[in-house]
DNA sequence: CTTTATTATCGTAATATTGCGATATATAAT
DNA sequence: ATTATATATCGCAATATTACGATAATAAAG
């Protein structure tokens, strides 16, 4: 078969899931924190930065971009993204609830 | 082509993805809270629980224990598993500082 | 309006993930 | 040792992801 059954899991954990599957490769790792490295958000230096190609990296970019993390704007001829700091701030809690909720005294 | 060149980003852009791709199914979320809501560990009851037949539950068990989250042992007929806390621990340090790294004041 | 530079989308190939039935392996009980 | 139960692994089919070249869309500059 191979979809994967959403339905059988709450919204919660569906979130979660979602969430860590954009985190869940390094190239989008890699340009959350070059973004936020820079103090002016530069944009696509993330090609050469990275050694993808721009389209690999617009689709990466189009990820972060569906779950609310970016928030771009012309600067220039330049499209300029950052990080949305309330969505980010947003994602921390719940990662951290997850995090912190987990805990087991083993057999 | 489709192949992830992991080769081009850093050991702790590579682990954090890796460790987010365990998190990125719905499944391994609800059997990492199953587990640690038990008192005892309990194991299998994991596929009534979820709907999932028995193989794919062995198969998410299995990628949660490639990242070292889990420990087993057999209690009576059953084996029985549990979150290692302490690489539970290590791993939940590792995204509380990925997470507060990031910020970014936009353009 | 045309040109130039930047980013997005499309199409496609390679690979990875998800899920399950069938089967193998492992442990406890008899 | 044999049986019964629980878990792991294999093999396969369906779908998703990753990557990139080619091309379209967008915006500033001339």
């Amino acid at each position: 078969m191979g979809v994967s059954k959403t339905q059988l899991f709450d919204q919660r954990q569906n979130e979660i899931a979602q969430i860590a599957r954009v985190l869940a490769h390094p190239a989008r790792v890699a340009i959350l924190q070059h973004i936020s490295r820079q103090d002016s958000c530069i944009c696509s230096d993330l090609v050469e930065e990275t050694g993808l190609a721009q389209a690999t990296i617009s689709q990466h970019l189009s990820e972060i971009k569906k779950i609310g993390l970016l928030r771009g704007n012309f600067q220039g001829r330049n499209l300029c993204y950052c990080i949305d700091t309330d969505r980010w701030n947003e994602i921390q809690g719940i990662f951290e609830s997850f995090f912190t909720r987990i805990s087991s005294q083993c057999c």
